[in-house]
DNA sequence: TAATTATATGCAACTTAGTTGCATTTGTCA
DNA sequence: TGACAAATGCAACTAAGTTGCATATAATTA
């Protein structure tokens, strides 16, 4: 039998703020949305839960270069588009990486998981 | 006229450590090369000389969800796969990345660069 | 609806990765 | 062998994330 769930305000909040947001997020910007809902959630308490919805994998854990993780709700295999000027991230559909998977396999490495993203300019910031 | 870099000792051994070595190492790795070459360079110092590599793009910059940075010395495009259990690093050579960007290259986004790893089980640790 | 209790939280203190300012040292070249 | 820019060391700092432990609370059940 699972562990049940408390269905916190912080929990609650933070569940919700993914249904609804687009774009990986990081710890501060879930803090910030927390504050805003009047919740005075402290940190470890949102890396807590954060942790849990990434081991119930419920969300996903990114990595942008930027020396911190961001974390968006689990869909489609797809990839980001991650403008290093305005941060803004676009989202592209998977098409290859499942070939080249199985080419990884032929050589004997068992593929669980991968990342790909790119990181340029979006359209507004080349002008 | 370029800035006229110094010969010293830790910059040397650093740069002779990334020539003789295949997989992303970390500050850390370094430090303890330099210590085995009796070098008791500050780890201010390590990371001023990885960040002019990097900068001066000698080196490439990896993030393997460790939350922490790897180098490795540029070669022709390739990505990783990481073995989740001994975190042995292999290369394999970029196939699609290409193509993948002209697609992009279509929607607006000016790609700059890409990051594609993959995670999983090497053949040893399948067994 | 009150007691029970596992689950969740807050706090303070800690770790790890990486950074900054400033005084001192050291390669290099004339 | 000076002179001086470049490099280093030190100490103190920041930012991201973690841990132990005491307290609080959501959810179950009597």
């Amino acid at each position: 039998m699972e562990a049940k769930i408390k269905n916190t305000p912080a929990r609650l909040a933070i569940t919700q703020l993914f249904e609804n947001t687009d774009s990986p997020i990081d710890i501060e910007q879930i803090i910030a949305f927390l504050r805003s809902k009047k919740l005075k959630t402290n940190k470890v308490t949102v890396y807590r839960i954060v942790d849990f919805l990434y081991k119930n994998e419920i969300i996903n854990r990114l990595e942008f270069g930027e020396g911190k993780f961001r974390y968006e709700v689990k869909k489609e295999d797809h990839h980001h588009l991650v403008c290093s000027n305005c941060d803004v991230v676009e989202d592209v559909s998977d098409v290859f990486i499942d070939k080249f998977e199985k080419d990884i396999a032929k050589k004997g490495f068992l593929v669980k998981s991968h990342s790909l993203e790119f990181f340029g300019l979006c359209k507004n910031c080349q002008l």
